[in-house]
DNA sequence: CAGGATCCTATCCGATACTG
DNA sequence: CAGTATCGGATAGGATCCTG
């Protein structure tokens, strides 16, 4: 799962051509559809926040994962963090434009999934 | 991670209310982000497709990873399972009402991502 | 407050082998 | 063809403790 080998897709013209697993992209989708990714970014669709109010609002996430999936996302420039140099340090968190395009199809998947479950329930 | 607490999440009124994991639309949103799942449903977006064309056009996912997956997609009544009783056995696998609601923004998402990196890239 | 380091467990997932 | 069952290694992820 880690070769290069870039297939341009783009020849769109056999019966089930896709993507085929190896592009660089998809690192990016495993990291923003990562278990604790999706709900980072679309907490932080309405506004910026900070690393415990991440963590306050995201119920279940530890400061590990947290941590962890917010380095992955800046690593992928979907996250801005930004740094207070004051007493205590003050870390803010925020999505970069790439963040906030992500954000969109991210947040209409869960509206989608949630507006569907109701009616039908278990 | 098995709690059914299920918060109202109506009140959206708080600054980072957000949905707080524990709603049902969890295990859905974790289904169709899952590592493979989010393939899967890119796959049939555009026709639907046998087992072992699934397995064909999603390189590098096993068999194992394929039918458990195929499983909770079906469970999650994202996914629709026609089984031709022939010899030997023909299963189609192609999208629900539901899976096609939930493949859009996936489809949306995985352009954004796959626009965005060429530019920037490595 | 914002994390890093460590430990340890649960699960994911691939390889292989077998069934209808 | 379309799977299921089992095994074992890799990894994700939680709990706890510690630092600037």
């Amino acid at each position: 799962m880690s070769e290069g080998a870039q297939l341009t897709h783009t020849e769109s013209a056999k019966r089930y051509d896709v993507f085929h697993t190896d592009c660089p992209a998809r690192d990016v989708v495993d990291h923003v559809t990562s278990r604790w990714g999706i709900w980072v970014l679309i907490s932080l669709r309405s506004n910026d926040l900070r690393f415990y109010e991440l963590r306050d609002s995201i119920h279940g996430m530890s400061e590990k994962m947290l941590s962890q999936t917010l380095r992955a996302l800046v690593k992928d420039g979907l996250v801005r963090r930004e740094v207070e140099p004051t007493t205590p340090p003050q870390v803010t968190y925020g999505l970069t434009e790439f963040g906030q395009s992500v954000g969109e199809p991210l947040r209409d998947l869960f509206d989608r999934i949630t507006q569907w479950l109701p009616p039908r329930d278990t």
